[in-house]
DNA sequence: TTACAACAATTGTATATACAAATGTACAGT
DNA sequence: ACTGTACATTTGTATATACAATTGTTGTAA
């Protein structure tokens, strides 16, 4: 991935800058690549999450503000993907009992059949994206991400 | 940032996923700064790119294909994109005359003068971002994302 | 008990993006 | 001139996301 003959300039781009429209770069193959293995399952990265998270719980009911602080998306937009993966029935949803505030989901049957398909063709995904770095580099790319 | 913090997983994440993962949450770290830095301006990044691009052209106007090369975006959304940019008055749009298929864009001076502006508060997100790391990070880091 | 603040989720609205189909233009071959 | 094809952009539609405002629920302090 050469970052000036992408974005076309011959001049030489400041290093800072540089990196940050590198990762940019890195992140939108990332997208694209994970979005097309999952567009199969009819489920978009968020929903994939999501499904993970719920997985995570094992049968134990998330509600949606946990769900909400594992994820990147804003509250309003959890609650309609959680509405997607309800019309898929992936997940079930219901009012919880002491505090009818809060609403319960889990993670069906169905729901974690297709996560265990998913699962492997992301693997898949993974490994390909990353198919040019040693076990070395990455964790030097680990470390050197942490500092942000 | 703390990976296994942030997802809130006790579980080991195998490398490969890990750097995935880390990459996703670096980039909305970046986004969320960089939008916000933009915001004051009612411009998206993509808008900005657009003014950087066609700033680069240095007068010679560009048309909508080569726009989009240069962009992540897809080519129905450059139309729009460029739709945005010319109510706020930060960009000319006319028909070539050789070929009347074609549409120039060129950036305005009102254009020009917003951009010096957000070019400087860009710098200092971009800065800030990478403040933890040093020149060499900064080296290692672009060629480890060469990689992918 | 009433009133009020805090909490949890949802809805409305504007904007952004992806993908496919449609429009208008140029050009080459017949 | 006529036809078909490629080109350049636009439009339609569905989905995704951000942000603000709203609904319904709980606990608590007067």
């Amino acid at each position: 991935m050469d970052v000036e003959k992408i974005i076309k300039t011959k001049k030489e781009i400041p290093l800072e800058s540089r990196t940050i429209i590198h990762l940019m770069l890195v992140n939108n193959k990332i997208m694209e690549m994970v979005t097309t293995a999952l567009k199969p399952f009819g489920v978009s990265l968020q929903q994939f999450n999501v499904l993970r998270i719920l997985r995570g719980q094992e049968g134990k009911p998330s509600n949606l503000s946990t769900l909400n602080e594992r994820m990147v998306t804003k509250m309003s937009n959890t609650t309609r993907l959680v509405d997607k993966l309800l019309t898929k029935g992936f997940v079930d949803r219901t009012t919880c009992e002491s505090n009818r505030r809060k609403i319960e989901i889990t993670i069906t049957k169905k729901g974690s059949e297709m996560l265990t398909q998913m699962d492997a063709i992301m693997k898949k995904t993974e490994s390909t994206l990353v198919s040019q770095l040693s076990n070395k580099e990455l964790n030097e790319l680990n470390f050197l991400l942490n500092k942000f």
